[in-house]
DNA sequence: CACTTTACAGACAGGTCTGTCTGTTTATCT
DNA sequence: AGATAAACAGACAGACCTGTCTGTAAAGTG
């Protein structure tokens, strides 16, 4: 437990890095100093830069998951598992720093060429939005009606993310909960 | 017409490509090889690429800044302000590759040490907010409430305009366009 | 014509980046 | 103890970056 193997030391020091400071901000030099390794150790485990940010994005998406799922099982109704996801994003917010949503901060630098990340980002993002659906889907009976007003959610989630990472403050996320919560009713 | 100045040329070089490829992406020497412009001429117009960027910022604030006045003042309904408004997000993100938000996307690369590029992207932002809450105050008496609904208005064509970029679609938009419609009626 | 401004061409310095390489040390397992 | 795997330390190459510098050419102005 104090003394994780390289691989998880790199990993979770490159997401801390990667997160307050972005994909493209953030070298292998510092990573592997911070994480107290040598490179050599660093490209034994990863093939490169990029494998490393996949890992971590993968890494970022299965925890979210298990978030997703808790909260679909919980016994909250559907107004309070919104109001709730909402809410966790504004700590996840104030907790960073307000560093916004890492998924979409690393699309912003990557281009085509990065595929695999690219993917991740969609595949994430698609897993979000059919989360929202589903919260939708409980308490909106037609079935058309309750996959619109998910994506509705989903796009203020987004929306609220981005504006609190640029203005730096937690008002879009305050009145994202609110619109999701009438839409919900 | 058919020869703008050099700071002109670099200026507008410089746009296409942060706006393709992100500010981190593009260096000044392919800047002025495509302008055709020597180094030097660069420097002579712009202490920095920094500077550069806040130049590129201004200029598609102002023009932002003309499109609302225009909008606000024409004699459209509300509802149909919005829409349009949605619409000619959807034109830009169909033009320009499914880009996204120059201002978003420049202010996730950039730290705290950047703070006339960070001024600037709040600047617009708000200003885009103040946009909204005037559409939904044309249509909604009570000012608080207004203001509210401008505000999830402001959030959604924010997180339609990062959607749109993350799974390279337009549904995004769409789906923003009619909650907005549905808001302000 | 002389002068000044503007732009061109491109070398250069000093730094950062990823990724490769050589070699040494530590830990684990038989 | 001996063997094997993992991690260490750090130099190095090659590319790219911003910003500075020297010098030349062209264009407008008195």
């Amino acid at each position: 437990m104090k003394k994780p193997n390289a691989k998880e030391r790199i990993l979770e020091t490159a997401g801390e890095l990667f997160f307050q400071r972005g994909y493209s901000g953030v070298g292998i030099n510092e990573i592997i100093e911070k994480a107290g390794t040598a490179k050599a150790s660093f490209y034994q485990h990863f093939p490169s830069k990029e494998s490393l940010c996949e890992a971590w994005l993968q890494e970022m998406h299965d925890r979210s998951t298990d978030t997703h799922a808790r909260l679909l099982g919980s016994d909250l109704s559907p107004q309070e598992m919104a109001a709730a996801y909402f809410t966790h994003l504004a700590d996840f917010l104030k907790a960073g720093d307000f560093r916004g949503c890492p998924y979409s901060n690393t699309g912003a630098v990557s281009d085509e060429n990065c595929c695999g990340i690219l993917k991740l980002i969609r595949l994430h993002k698609e897993s979000t939005r059919k989360f929202f659906r589903e919260i939708a889907s409980l308490s909106i009976p037609d079935a058309a009606r309750a996959e619109a007003i998910g994506d509705r959610l989903f796009v203020l989630y987004s929306g609220a993310t981005a504006e609190a990472q640029n203005l730096k403050t937690l008002w879009p996320v305050e009145i994202a909960r609110d619109a999701a919560v009438e839409l919900l009713s």
